[in-house]
Parts: C-alpha cells; sequence; structure tokens
DNA sequence: TAGATTGTTAATCGATTAACAATC
DNA sequence: TAGATTGTTAATCGATTAACAATC
C-alpha cells in the first residue's frame, strides 16, 4: 500500500507523531471515522495539507467516507516505525538522563532500551525503571551483543565528542542527542535528533520579550 | 540599531539560538571578527542565509571586514532577551521537572525562577537547586508577588488543562509545555514552546526504520 | 586605491493551499 | 443515484539561495 522509497520531506515527517496522537485520542473517544475536513478543524491546519501528507505513503481513505481512525492510526504508527523496536542505550545517569528513563514511553516509540550507562560510582548499580545502571566499561560488551543502533546522550559537554566518536565505532547509526554537539556536522551519515531545550527556552524568551515591547 | 516591529518568521527566530551558541564558542576561542562566509561553513548553511537573517535585525556588520564576534553576540542575546529576566515558575517537582530545575542554565537564558510547586507531600519541602519546593496552594500568592509571565509545566498529563486555565487566570502569557495538551489552540493568545520528546524520538525511529529499508 | 564583504534585490526552490475530477 | 470526500494537479505563498551594487 505504502509508496516506498520516494523521499519524503521532513516537514511532512514532523507532523506525523502530532496525527497519531490526535488520533489515538480520537480512538479512546471511540471515534470510528473521520473526514480530512473534521481532523483539519480539530489540529488546527488544513484539510488539503492533511490529505497531501497522507497520500505521501499512500491512499488510506476513502472517497466519500473519510478515513477509519483506528486503521490510519496503525498505518502512521507502522511509517513511523513503532513497532519495530529498535536497540537502544542511554548514557548518562544524571538528572536528565534518569528523567527521560523514567518518563519515556519507550516501548510505544519503537524503542527497545538494554542498557543505561554511566561512570560515577555513586549511580553504578542503582536501579531505573527496571534497568540497572552499567559501568561505562561494559559498554562495548552490551552494544554487540544487542546489536544496538540508537544512543540516547544525556552526558556532560566535554566529553561527548569522544562518546560519539566511539559510539559510531561500535556501529550505533542513530542518536537522540541532548547535549549541543553538532553530530550531524561532523558525522553526516548517521540520523540525528537533537532536542535542544535552551533553544528551545530561549524562543519563548524572545516571544516573551516581543509581547513585552507591544 | 534594530528594526522594531517588523514581522519576524520563526524559521528565522528558531535559527538565532543556534547563533548564538556558536559565537559564544567563537569568543571563547578568542575569534574576534567573522564574516557570514566563514561562519556558514562552520555552521553548515549558506553565507546569504546568515546575512538575510541578521538583516531582519539591523546591520550588524561592515562591509568589507564581517562581523565583530563580541558585538554580534550581544545583539542576538538582546534580540532573544536574555537580558531581560522573566519571572517564571516550575509546576511539577517530578523526574523530568527535577531535572530540568537543576539542568537548566535559566539565569543565562533570560529565565528568573521565582518557584518550584508540587502537590506531593513527597517532594513539597524538599530543596532543588536553592530553590524549595513549595505545595501547589502556594502558587497565586507567589505570582502575584513576583509578576510571574511563564509556566514551566512538567506535570502529569490530566491535570494540564486545569492549571493552564488557571495560570491563564493569575495572568501567565507563556507556557515552556513539556505535557501534550495543546495549550495554543485552546489559547491562541499565549505564546507557548513545547517540548515534544517523543515526538522527537518517534522522528528519529522513523529515519531508523527508513535507513534499515535501504 | 583595491580587495573584501556586507546589505539588499531578484531568482529559485519547496511547501502549503486551492480546486476539482475521480469515486465510494 | 446523489452527496460526500478523497487523491491529485495546479496556483499561491513563503523561505532560501544567488547575484551584485554599495561601501568599508
Amino acid at each position: 500500500m505504502a509508496k516506498e522509497n520516494q523521499n519524503i520531506s521532513m516537514s511532512v515527517i514532523r507532523r506525523l507523531p502530532r496525527y497519531y496522537r490526535f488520533l489515538h485520542n480520537l480512538k479512546e473517544n471511540g471515534i470510528i471515522r473521520i473526514s480530512s475536513r473534521e481532523l483539519s478543524m480539530r489540529m488546527g491546519l488544513t484539510a488539503s495539507q492533511i490529505r497531501q501528507d497522507l497520500n505521501c505513503f499512500g491512499g488510506f481513505g476513502q472517497q466519500g467516507y473519510g478515513y477509519i481512525v483506528d486503521q490510519l492510526y496503525n498505518e502512521i504508527g507502522h511509517i513511523l516505525g513503532v513497532d519495530v523496536p529498535t536497540p537502544t542505550v542511554l548514557l548518562g545517569a544524571g538528572n536528565m538522563g534518569r528523567a527521560i528513563a523514567n518518563h519515556m514511553d519507550f516501548e510505544k516509540r519503537g524503542i527497545r532500551l538494554v542498557g543505561i550507562f554511566d561512570d560515577s560510582p555513586h549511580v553504578v548499580g542503582s536501579k531505573i525503571r527496571n534497568n540497572e545502571v552499567l559501568p561505562i566499561s561494559k559498554i562495548d560488551e552490551v552494544c554487540k551483543a544487542n546489536k544496538v543502533e540508537v544512543a540516547i546522550l544525556c552526558i556532560p559537554e566535554e566529553v561527548t565528542p569522544k562518546i560519539v566518536k566511539h559510539m559510531i565505532s561500535l556501529g550505533i547509526s542513530g542518536f537522540w542527542n541532548f547535549t549541543h554537539y553538532d553530530i550531524a556536522y561532523h558525522f553526516p551519515d548517521v540520523a540525528v535528533e537533537n532536542v535542544h531545550l535552551s533553544d528551545s527556552l530561549m524562543t519563548l524568551t524572545y516571544q516573551m520579550n516581543k509581547r513585552r515591547k507591544k
């Protein structure tokens, strides 16, 4: 059904998780079918955009009827890949690492967490949600044994370049990056998703100041 | 100097924190001046885009010379508003709230944290980086006393709509939103910056799967 | 002055929206 | 069948890139 191997723009991809979230919600409210128009009004975008976005991947709707919520939900989940768990390690069990480990619903997002690592003797050995924090010295072993593909980086700025290099040598090809290190620039071939919290915060600061000037 | 009150597109604004970061780095490395070309190569974008972006706010450069790093850094900081602290409260001292409170350099981002709130007796009274966690019952008092403008939301999904409504009634006009609740849709007049961690993670999952198919 | 590099206008590219024929 | 709504093509809009005159 899905049109494979076309190059889909990132603008479209970034909207998919939001569709997924709204569809989940509709499902929970017992809604069976929805038209692009109805969905567009709930999400605050145009019906045309929704149809364009979905048609990048295939014709999931029915003329005169709309989309079946449950089916569309599953299709988008499949496109996003939440049904194929990716073996993943989390590096850094400081405040941020622990929050992420506790907070995220990894299994539902296509992530299988196979290890949490830190180098501080204060945290190594402690447990976070069933995962024992392992010493960083075990990283090679765990990555090889589990064919780990993704690393989540919640580590200090200074050590990042060295660790990224090492992880890539272990075959890691994707990073969920909470540091400021510009992985994509240094290693163009890996997939990187940056979470730049301070960038986001400063964008808000900008908006607050603009508001104040008016 | 700065051209006031033009409407600057969000695409431009979202690049500013990144410029700010790179300029900080150049400063630290003792670099005095930089041309748009040199900066473009370091950042992986076009010189043209840099000049266009900066010229939304004013002519900060000098023909034939380039930009003075320190001056440009300060100008962008000023545009982003990092030099005017915005009184802010943090709601929710669970894993995520604590991580944010510990991890962020609020003062350097134009944020003045005046209170952390939670409703669980387990955390109320504990200290996070000099801030005592206060019971949610104190929120009105603190917001009024400090003319709080921004709320950081690290609270459970279920309580979010109610709390957002209450915060807006207290005069809050900006949210740094870690929940999935669609504040902007329900309250079009407030500034919202969303941190959708699971959206980001699923975007990475998508990329990993695409990669796998090739 | 000559060389370099900006600020700015014009051209291109990509993303969004509108329109409508196809079809359930 | 008639009405509704998709899938898709065409038109518009906005953002990025290229080009170059202004000027340090």
